[in-house]
DNA sequence: AACTATTTATAAGA
DNA sequence: TTCTTATAAATAGTT
């Protein structure tokens, strides 16, 4: 996508995968975010990494309306 | 973003709320299966939009080692 | 739904 | 892992 476009395909370098695994993984969850405040939808990411860690996202329902 | 960078709060029109959310809803998943791909890590995203449609992504985790 | 000017995300490098 | 930077990708506003 920068420095000469990538392809999407797993990559095989296994320190650079877990470099871009992390940039992307906050990307995603803003990108989560975003889409909820603005949208006003109920979104939720969850994000297993390969090293036994769990990222997540997920915006609170709205209540309930005989509250 | 773009023609006048936008603020991260709740887009009160709602056609033009509705047009956004299918916009990054579709951004969002891509970004999703982008990342699990490229860094073989298992992602799940949902979306419950407005309209009561639910959208989602979710890759397959790896067999298992005793299979 | 398509376009396009800009912003944002990010690959590579430091 | 955090910062920088050049460039690809996403997208807000418009048509």
């Amino acid at each position: 996508m920068v420095r000469g476009k990538i392809v999407i395909r797993r990559i095989e370098n296994m320190s650079s995968r877990q470099v871009t695994s992390s940039k992307r993984r906050r990307g995603l969850l803003k990108k989560a975010r975003e889409l909820a405040i603005l949208c006003d939808v109920q979104v939720g990411v969850i994000v297993f990494s390969s090293t036994g860690c769990l990222y997540e996202y997920a915006n609170p329902p709205p209540p309930p309306t005989w509250a």
